[in-house]
DNA sequence: GAATAATTTTAATCTGGATTAAAATAATGC
DNA sequence: GCATTATTTTAATCCAGATTAAAATTATTC
């Protein structure tokens, strides 16, 4: 199920590294968010960071590296899993929100993107365009398929990863909410999607 | 139509201000702009920019009191103009977007409210509270009266306004695309909210 | 348990951009 | 056109927070 094998402890903590620095970059900025701030969520220094990290400026692009693989994961398993495509498109909405909202979460918002150093950006912006994209080779598959009723998939698509990329923004935390979360947003996001009984031919 | 009278030229030049930093701080990121970036856009030096705020995070809290009144405003002009509940939503949706991608745009994401100093925090959040219980006020209502299928309208809140919050992030201000957000975007967020002739008692 | 490697801290520096003060320029009223 | 006020620039500071180097601590190996 996890995706690669964090033994060492190395690797252990600079994944728990990730995560404060995600919590942080969601709850405060990039700007509001000292080195500090994330070292005194595990209990280190701010020099300490430097240990797994080169500067902030990596810092933020191994979280959006991280939050791309999620997103990555979600839709493989829902593509893996799913019957037709508005299937595929709850399936990934649950599957990524229950990792946004669980036990690996935080994921960070790619909110800096253009912060980034040029070698950086430029890979998370494909990483991002690709995942948008294949979102609406979802959606035009459902449309063909005929479990999606058709409409613009770009502007869909953007509606509800809009929503979704949104979600990090007012999610604290908060165990029952997050049941909520992942219970209703994948039917409240695709119900605008099906086809209509009195719209058929 | 237009709320204050920016007549004098200290007004106009502020709202050309605020205006040219909601873009940068809306494309780049708060860390990623700086006050030479917004400056540059205004053909000024950083310095000047002093002449009209006191520093650079009132300038972040004046690009969002700003989105604050252009929400509150198509909120009042869809609740003064809508008839149910539904068609109230999709107005607010449309007269929202108008101004978002409008020539009065763009509107700052409020992204990071938690780096502005105690009062304007506050005074921020519950602007963004009460504007978030408005809207959710406004699907009850629609719920009562029938155009809206009954739902939680907390989730269902976060969700439309996830979606609308993020448009800024990926429209760069092309006209076509405009015209595409605002057409299809209410239609699209409140889609999933009309009651199934099926689902009918 | 000495020796080596891994991890963290202490204590400095370093720096980009925010901020300020004073001077220069442009606008306006009379 | 002169005096006054409004706006912008030039040229310094200033500073929080990033970064670094060396020392200290902790873990691991044999």
């Amino acid at each position: 199920m996890a995706r690669q094998a964090p033994d060492t402890r190395f690797e252990l903590q600079k994944g728990r590294m990730l995560r404060a620095a995600a919590r942080c970059f969601n709850e405060k900025g990039y700007s509001g968010t000292s080195l500090k701030d994330v070292a005194n969520i595990l209990g280190l220094t701010d020099a300490a960071l430097y240990y797994y990290v080169k500067n902030k400026e990596e810092l933020v692009y191994l979280c959006y590296i991280r939050a791309g693989d999620v997103g990555r994961e979600a839709m493989d398993r829902a593509i893996r899993e799913g019957s037709d495509g508005l299937d595929v498109v709850r399936r990934y909405l649950r599957y990524h929100l229950e990792v946004m909202t669980g036990e690996r979460g935080p994921i960070a918002i790619m909110s800096e993107i253009p912060s980034l150093q040029p070698e950086h950006r430029d890979r998370v912006l494909e990483i991002s365009r690709a995942h948008g994209a294949r979102f609406e080779a979802i959606l035009q598959r459902g449309i063909e398929d005929g479990s999606i009723a058709p409409c613009n998939v770009r502007m869909t698509g953007n509606a509800i990863m809009g929503a979704l990329n949104w979600v990090p923004k007012w999610f604290r935390g908060d165990a029952a909410v997050a049941a909520s979360v992942v219970e209703e947003f994948p039917q409240i996001l695709s119900a605008g999607l099906e086809p209509r009984a009195d719209s058929r031919a």
